[in-house]
DNA sequence: TTTGTCATAGTCCGTCCGGACTATGCGTTC
DNA sequence: GAACGCATAGTCCGGACGGACTATGACAAA
């Protein structure tokens, strides 16, 4: 017997990853959780063998989940569910020691499938379905931006021009332009209209509005 | 008993929403779908009492099934789901028909009772714990965006600039620049970047690749 | 019929952007 | 220690953008 642990801001979902769980012999659900902090203390005092987390959560990210746990386990197997599968995603899921990376389009089936592998081999990466997506970014060029160019494409999308992004990350403005340069190279944008929305639909932006 | 056909693209929260109906003696999901196409097709023939239905589905926007299916039926209830509880598509809901907008971030409960008061009242427009957003918009200077500003509004997503979009649209390119002013205003945004931004978190823009 | 909204179109002008370069210093990796 | 990636910084310049206006015709709602 398997234990789970879901962790997802949405009820909706944990109840269908719940009913998928649930309708295998070999899978126990034994918690559920909504928040980063939740589902790290969930899974320190349940102790279960797969951990199945969002990347989006409403206090932090579902790949602090899967980094913490790592760190603490070897043999924990985490599951990263995504619902825009985002290639920056599967890399940055892949460097905190995920064991999976599934999409939320992806059929149930792939999730138990996923968690099953995941329970088996916790440090084999499996990424159902989108190795093909992978390997066409790899080979296109990929966009895979420093923490830097992250940095200023956060300030890109709050509007923010070339001084005042110098200003807040205290650069000159010719820095500012390398980087924004080397952004639209990497996100293959000519603009930063394009930037923003390849961006977005890559999950690099928040889709939700800052805090404050 | 109510009847309940589901829609979404997700078999994940197909799943959930299925989980959470089914433990309701009072409702009975008599079928699922995953598309505008097959949804329609579906409330057709299978005559539910209460259609639950994605805003954002593959082949189209699941205000459309809202459209068909009210111009056929006034009594049939219909509840508008949604990830992005953007106030554009609570309008947009509002004027294609729906019974009820609820957001998926929403407690299952609440599902449940929407359908439950789209089946009782299929033309009282219901959207619980979003009054309060609605309102903030409506006094706020609010955002609904016309057709043509709308059109304007994608091709400044694709990157296209004022020439660009004055051709595509056979307008002058002055048109164009007022047209692009005035999503600004509506938007609240102060150029481009903020504007795109807002728009895609109020799902305005698709947040996937436009097809081709 | 008057009011309002929408799409259309225009002018003027200062500012900002984006492209194409080059270059240096600092770590890491081989 | 050589090579590489990254962050930093600079110049130059044409073209695009955004703001602040005004205005007209079509059409719908009051």
């Amino acid at each position: 017997m398997t234990t789970v642990l879901l962790i997802d801001d949405h009820e909706l979902i944990r109840q269908g990853l719940a009913g998928a769980f649930g309708a295998v012999d070999s899978f126990e659900v034994v918690g559920q959780a909504g928040s980063v902090a939740d589902g790290i203390a969930a899974a320190q005092s349940l102790r279960p063998d797969v951990v199945v987390t969002d990347v989006r959560l409403p206090d932090g990210s579902g790949l602090d989940v899967v980094r913490t746990l790592r760190r603490a386990d070897k043999q924990i197997g985490l599951v990263v569910l995504t619902m825009y599968a985002g290639d920056e995603q599967l890399f940055a899921a892949l460097d905190a020691g995920a064991s999976a990376f599934v999409g939320k389009d992806a059929p149930t089936a792939t999730v138990i499938s996923a968690a099953r592998q995941a329970s088996i081999a916790p440090l084999t990466f499996t990424c159902t379905g989108l190795a093909e997506a992978m390997v066409r970014r790899m080979s296109s060029g990929a966009a895979r931006l420093t923490d830097r160019e992250r940095q200023v494409l956060e300030l890109l999308a709050e509007g923010h021009g070339v001084a005042a992004i110098a200003g807040r990350l205290y650069l000159s403005e010719s820095t500012a332009k390398s980087h924004i340069g080397r952004i639209y190279d990497k996100l293959g944008a000519a603009n930063r209209a394009q930037a923003l929305v390849t961006a977005m639909r890559m999950g690099l932006i928040s889709s939700v509005a800052p805090p404050g």
